[in-house]
DNA sequence: TGACCATATGAACATAATAGAATATATTAG
DNA sequence: CTAATATATTCTATTATGTTCATATGGTCA
């Protein structure tokens, strides 16, 4: 966004992408494997979703590029293959924090304001 | 995410803010206010959507924290609440550059690779 | 080969997100 | 007050996304 104009193309798919992290099941998963690769058994277990489940919000990952995949024997191993995930989700935390510390902030401001106790 | 685990609360939370980055309306529009405040009138315009859309848009910005608005007679003039998000959409775009090189990388190392040209 | 295990995919269903038309609200002008 | 304008909201239809169950695929081992 730096100061240049986006075209409709590039704007979707950065809009994709945002998406393809919109999803709480998906962080999950990233944040398993940012200690190192595990297989899908693995993820399925830390996330408690259905193995199908897991094993499409992967594809998704996959697709996007933020993952990878490694056959080994009967198992297959994701890892990330981007680590800039762990950036946006730092950024977001902070906005997310920033956010809710205003939203605080106003909350106290305005206390007790919440309309007449009084009927007319 | 840094190697603290999230849990299942403020990873929806994450995901909400990413799936609010996950439109190319909305990305327009915050694209449109980077260069300072404008009115509904305006967004239209530029957004060339239905100003029943952008205003839509615009109160999921606003309830996520990333515009403000302001009011000056019959108009009123949203403006970027967060800079993050600039820095959101550069990381993105950094992501995907890598990704779309490694892929066009790929595509040139198969080149050729698509199965027989003949049949049987 | 067949039995078995891990992972992926397909189909059906439920839910969420989006757009568009119509209408409501807020503000100013007369 | 009414008319006019800008913005917001409601309602409805449509589309996208996610979950689940069942099944297919790919691999190992006896």
């Amino acid at each position: 966004m730096a100061g240049n104009v986006l075209n409709d193309k590039t704007l979707e798919l950065i809009a994709e992408r945002f998406r393809l992290l919109g999803d709480p099941v998906r962080l999950r998963l990233l944040q398993s494997l940012e200690g190192g690769e595990r297989s899908v058994a693995d993820l399925v277990a830390v996330t408690g979703a259905q193995q199908a489940s897991v094993s499409k919000h992967l594809q998704l990952l996959l697709r996007g590029g933020l993952v990878e995949r490694r056959r080994q024997g009967m198992f297959v191993y994701y890892s990330v293959a981007d680590d800039r995930v762990f950036e946006l989700c730092n950024v977001v935390c902070g906005s997310l924090t920033a956010y809710l510390e205003k939203e605080l902030e106003h909350l106290a401001g305005r206390e007790g304001d919440e309309g007449p106790a009084t009927v007319s």
